[in-house]
Order: C-alpha cells, then structure tokens, then sequence
DNA sequence: GCCGGAGTCTCCTGTGGGGGAGAGTTCCGG
DNA sequence: CCGGAACTCTCCCCCACAGGAGACTCCGGC
C-alpha cells in the first residue's frame, strides 16, 4: 500500500488538518513527520501518524490549545484516564463560562433600543476595581443634597487655592468627588463631605475642613455620563446591583466629577460613582 | 479642576482600559492621547476624552474588534444610525452562530464516556470537503462483502505488479479503495469495484478491469478507526448524518483503506468512508 | 536640592495559526 | 529527457493584546 510517504498535502487532506497547522505542530513536536528530507525540507508522514492527526484534530475542534492536547495525547498513550477526565471536564467549564457570557451578551444586543442607547449614552454596567489610598482635603457639611455641595465647592477651592496654600506647594492631584457619610437615603438634612486628593504642606483656616487619607481597596464603581440631574438614577443602579450581587458596603460613598462642567457641555459630563465594598464580607456569604 | 493632563495609569483606571490596551489604541489610532510630551514620550489624556474612552471599554467587552469599534464611533459620531444598527445585527449574528458551536461541543463534552472513546477510538464528525480527480485502476466483482474484496484485491495487486507493468512505469500515488456501486444496500450480491490510484501507462489483460479518472468534487467523509468488522457501523453513522442534513448523493461510495493491515494492528486501522454528494441539490432543497 | 519609590517608556516574545510572496522540488505525460 | 503544472519550502506580516525586561522620568517629602 502506499500508506508511507505521505507529503504534507495528502496528510492534510487525510486529517483535516492545515499545511500551516501541520509546519506550527512540526515545530512544536506535537506531530513531527516521520521523514523529513534533509536538503529540501520536504515532510513525509506514514500511515500510521494518521490516528495523532486526526486525535489531534478532533481535539483541536473541541478547543483545547496544542499544550492541553499534548497533554491529552500523552496521558492517552500512558492509559491516564484521570488526566483525560480532568482536563476534559475543565475544558467544559471553560465552554459553560464562555457561553453564558456570550448569552449575556447577546441579551444586551438583543434589545436594540437598549444597545443603541449604550453607544449614545456612554452607559455601562457596574464593575469591582481596586482603588489606591489618597491623601484628601475635605469639607463637611449637612443640608439637601445639590445646595449643599453648591456650597461646599467654593469654600474648598478658596482654601485650597488661597495664597497661603499656594505658597506651601498644595497641589490638587485628581479630580473632585464628593463623599456621603450617612449611611441611609436621607432628603433634606444628608452628611456629606467635598474633597480633592491632594499633597503638599496644607494650612487651615476653616474648623469644618479635614485634610486626611481615604483608604484604599475594592470598590463598586459606575461611571455615569449626561447633567448632573441624572445623578440620582445613576446611583439607584449601581445600589441595586449592589443588593443584587450581596456586596457589603465598607466607608463612604464617593462620586467623582472627572469632567469639569466649566469646560464640558452638560450632556458629557463624566461622573463615576464608587461604593467601597468589603470583599471578606462577601466571601462569607456565599 | 484636574481634568487635564491625566497621565496613563490614572486614565487606566478610570475607563478600565489596560495600559497596553491604551498604548496599542494611541498607536491604531482609536484613541490618540491629547498631549504627548515629545522628550519623554509619555502620554496625557484630558477629561474629554474618557467618554471615548468609556465607550471604546464598552465595545470591547461586547466583543467588537477595534476596527469595527473605530467604525462604530464614526457612526456615532455622524449620527448614522443604520450603520451602528448593521454592525450590531452582525455582531449578535456571530454571537449565536459562536453560542452554537460551544454548546455543540458541550454536549459532546457532557457525555463523559463518548468523550473518553473519542479520544481512544479517535471517532470524529462527518465532514463535508473537496477532493480532487483521481485516475484509477479498478477491478469489478459481485458477492457477498467481505468475500468479494478478499477476492479482488489480490487480482488488483497482481495486475499493477505485474512485470509487464512494473516495466513501463506504472505507479500507485496513493491508499487502495472500494467504490461500492450499488444505489441500495444488498447482502449477497452486492457490485464493487476495487481500486487504486495511479499514474503511468498501464496494459491490461482483465477484462474485469477498467481504468479511467473519478471525479472529483464535494464528499462527505468519515474516517474509522478499528477492525474492518466496525466498518459496517461506520457507514450507519454517516448515512444517518447524511439523511439528517439532507444531503444528496452524487456517484458511488468510496471506502479507502488509510493504513496497511500488514503494518499496523487490528485496532489501529484507519479507513476513510466518503459519500460524493451534490451540491446543487442540497442548495435547492433549502 | 536630593533621594527613593512609583509611574512610564520602548522593545521583545508569545498566542494559534491565516494569507501571501518568492523560490525551489517533484511529478507526470509526452 | 524535457517542460509545465502542481506541490512544497521558508520567510514575513497580521490579529489584539499580555507579560516582562531594562531604562528613563516624575513626584513628594525632607
């Protein structure tokens, strides 16, 4: 029979294989032709390399990569069957994974008002970073929610840009947030703090500021895009992913202006929204 | 506010693009840093761009390539809604076909023990794909199956190394083969041909035999793995697949025997079953 | 002004092959 | 034995970044 001899194009025919796949498994080892002409280079398979060919192509469609399937093949050959099984029932948790997030996925897009929306608007889902301690200056104050921060704002640039401060080599290293310290919904009378991340010699004048460093660490975070006025619906969301999910809120809220509404129009201002989470508290749970 | 001159990392976190992911977009062109400093090559980014940013994070999660999200952010930018609603469809196109595929290979996943045998017996999937014209030498017999090849095969051998064709330089370029030419199954007298692939001039002296060129064209194939017994099961297999698909057929069945059962055991013969089908018919069908 | 640590730069390698160029080989019929 | 067709070879670029090395830069505190 002619089954030795094989030159790269009938084996890849055979196996279903790729000339380029046959050349990258050649050098990688993984199916090394038995034959291969040392002054034209030319490979020869045989017959018998068929069986790997086409394990490897079966293999290679069910996705696993060329070191999983080297794996695969020598466990084969040494009758490890727990290897096989381990790897093949990885494999399926990598399939399940990817599906479902595909299928997420694709529930976004199939709401084509929804997906439209999400190109317009900036919109995006809540997602857990880790954020690094920042040196702040901050000022507190109670009152309703938007008047308040009205107020607060320019006092906090008075005394950070005041000549004093200047002179001292304040600088403001990020942009401003606001922090909420209470921790339930309140109306009229809210608890909250502007601050900028700062460094440098900072002098005081004012008893209700506070230069101090906010920790670190996981935080829920959104970012938010269009006026201020959408704020509100903005946190709603990223609350109710919070719930929704079990995380466990550790310190104050903080939503940073990272647009400056003097320089951006009204409909792209950027704010993001984090609420510190505690991870350890979340493990617990589940 | 510190909205301009946002360094990389700082911008990193804030739209959560991976600093390598952000280098690569400045150097594609997605998204080009508003100041880089000529001396240090370090790049800054201002406010206004982390809504770009936000956006470029959200298209890549949903699994748009960067020219495609490049696109996509022209057409948002013109307002052109039907482009983004086109390159949405596509994308939830693909998302489906890919969601297909996976669950396909977690079913065969699922099924410990066929997977088990997959990997052993090297079983594989009927497959659709082209093959070329070969030109053929071939004797015809009528019997019972097994019988009738042990029968022909050796009188094939015997004509193809005949002296007389030894001496004029006839040659097989490839495996031996049974054409089955019956259009139903038959037990007991069954007509098939043997054959094999050639080139050279050729004398015969068989009125049983024949040489001419096969057609070449679309088949679907299967390849066995085992004893010559299992054959029968193999072509169940990919009858069943066949008729399932729809698939018309378009000339006689080829069962080509890949490896040489004088080398190579019992268990570790290889044999590839094609069924020639007709294209056109199948189109027209759907 | 100086120093250390953190941030950033470019360049190289890796993934799993696909596509193509340009040159060399083999094969087959005449 | 010859010539053309078909086959095969080795490079090189492409994707969409990730990881890491080694060098440079920046910044904040003293």
């Amino acid at each position: 029979m002619a089954g030795d001899q094989i030159p790269i194009g009938r084996f890849s025919l055979i196996t279903r294989l790729s000339q380029k796949a046959l050349r990258f498994y050649d050098e990688r080892g993984l199916l090394v032709p038995q034959v291969k002409d040392i002054c034209t280079g030319y490979r020869y398979y045989t017959g018998a390399q068929i069986a790997r060919g086409v394990s490897i192509k079966t293999l290679c469609t069910l996705g696993f990569s060329p070191a999983e399937i080297g794996d695969l093949l020598s466990a084969k050959e040494g009758r490890d069957t727990d290897t096989i099984r381990t790897l093949f029932a990885r494999r399926r948790q990598e399939i399940r994974s990817e599906v479902s997030r595909l299928q997420q996925i694709e529930a976004i897009l199939a709401d084509e008002d929804a997906s439209l929306e999400l190109i317009y608007m900036s919109l995006n889902e809540p997602l857990v970073k880790e954020i690094p301690p920042q040196r702040i200056i901050a000022k507190k104050g109670t009152g309703p929610y938007g008047e308040t921060i009205s107020r607060l704002m320019p006092a906090l640039c008075g005394q950070i840009f005041s000549e004093e401060n200047q002179r001292t080599g304040l600088k403001v290293t990020g942009p401003f947030m606001t922090l909420y310290l209470d921790n339930e919904y309140r109306e009229k009378d809210a608890t909250m703090e502007c601050a900028a991340p700062i460094t440098g010699r900072v002098v005081l004048t004012d008893a209700e500021m506070d230069v101090r460093t906010l920790p670190g660490g996981k935080c829920l975070s959104l970012i938010h895009k269009g006026s201020y006025s959408g704020l509100q619906a903005a946190w709603s969301r990223i609350e109710a992913y919070a719930e929704e999910r079990g995380f466990v809120g550790n310190g104050a809220c903080r939503e940073i202006y990272l647009t400056d509404p003097n320089v951006v129009a009204e409909s792209e201002l950027l704010t993001e929204l984090q609420i510190p989470i505690d991870m350890d508290a979340l493990r617990q749970q589940h």
